[in-house]
DNA sequence: TGTACATCAGTGAACGCGCGTTCACTGATGTAC
DNA sequence: TGTACATCAGTGAACGCGCGTTCACTGATGTAC
């Protein structure tokens, strides 16, 4: 809305991008062509490459995107919850667990390794580091409130990611056990999980706070 | 050299499995094609459907290996060091890391979906059981031992695969800063990631016990 | 304001390629008598 | 032991397809005077 039309196309590059987030949501991973996308964005296919140097470079945009995405996710729930560190931690997962489970094939460009040479593509890279970076600052608000073990703060974030990661990968992967989702819902497993590397008990946050009469 | 030569080839259907996995450490998993597998294994690129009924069946079968050779060195690490379950926790942890690191692209093949249809695989879902229940082994050894949490031991197994396959994940998919992989080793930074889940102190076992004079 | 020109986003034909899959076949092995 | 036949693993030509990329082009917009 706010963008203001270009030459012929108007903002032909971000359209591409998103047009690249439709394909990935209706043929998946592996359907994910130059073609396709420049269809999907009603051009010819040859068009794209005005705005990129190649297929790489816009699947690179396109994961960039994802990654984009995810941090807006998680910096929404932390601003949402800012003051109460556990709570952003627990939001800020569940925000990564939604972004995996409703943008399954997104998700995966841009952690499963589309980018090939990440070195070649740094506002993919700048995207990384900047959702690291909130990662540890969520991390260190935590430490501070005795929610996660002191030490030094990187290293302790590479912990909390590779949890929530490593969770949220297997659920999308289908490894999970099925007796475990039938037991619990897929936010109370998410939170059972991130109570393992916690200092205190999460669980009472399973339970939305009741209204205080 | 214990399987009997059959008809014309041998055992070419393992054959083909082996060549698969030989494509993805040289092409990659964009790399692999039924018709570059079968020449890996010196046949026609039709002698494949003798075997497997399409592509699929054959990726199936190379994710199914890759799930045997990750068990495989899981169990090998836990045997090794029965009755001493932290170590067990820790050289599981430390197979699991150095098969994705040295076959990175069967590790992903494997543990990315590739196999798009699990249900109709199954040596796929019970090779994936039999890992898990590997790992609820050893995690119920850990328990008993005070090195993890109580509680229900699927329920943790799940907590302490997502650790290790989310820090596995993103060390191949190159996510881990820089400036930690600069100040430890991969294994004391796999060390130092466990301990976050642990109940007790790990990091001893980051360096040899000396001999005692 | 009007004309001439430069810019450059987007077009469409064409390319060569590797792919998965099919099909009729060949030829080596195993089996029946 | 020898012949006739059945089995079936592996062959090779052929198919149609979608792909990424190139190239000479068109035509709308922006700029100079």
């Amino acid at each position: 809305m706010a963008r203001k039309k270009a030459y012929h196309h108007g903002d032909l590059k971000n359209a591409l991008i998103e047009a690249g987030a439709d394909i990935l949501s209706r043929d998946g991973v592996s359907g994910l062509s130059l073609r396709k996308v420049a269809q999907k964005a009603g051009v010819s296919h040859t068009a794209p490459y005005a705005h990129f140097t190649d297929k790489q470079a816009l699947i690179a945009a396109i994961s960039t995107d994802g990654f984009r995405r995810l941090y807006e996710a998680i910096a929404a729930a932390a601003q949402q919850y800012a003051g109460d560190p556990a709570r952003q931690l627990i939001e800020g997962a569940w925000a990564y667990v939604q972004f995996a489970v409703s943008d399954t094939d997104h998700f995966k460009i841009t952690l499963s390794g589309a980018v090939e040479k990440e070195k070649d593509y740094p506002a993919f890279v700048a995207m990384s580091q900047r959702s690291f970076a909130l990662v540890m600052q969520i991390v260190e608000a935590c430490q501070q409130a005795r929610v996660l073990k002191p030490g030094p703060s990187d290293l302790i974030a590479v912990g909390v990611w590779s949890l929530i990661h490593g969770f949220v990968s297997l659920i999308v992967e289908d490894q999970i056990s099925h007796t475990l989702l039938d037991r619990y819902s897929l936010r109370d497993l998410l939170i059972l999980t991130l109570n393992q590397i916690a200092q205190v008990d999460l669980t009472p946050e399973m339970f939305p706070a009741p209204d205080r009469a």
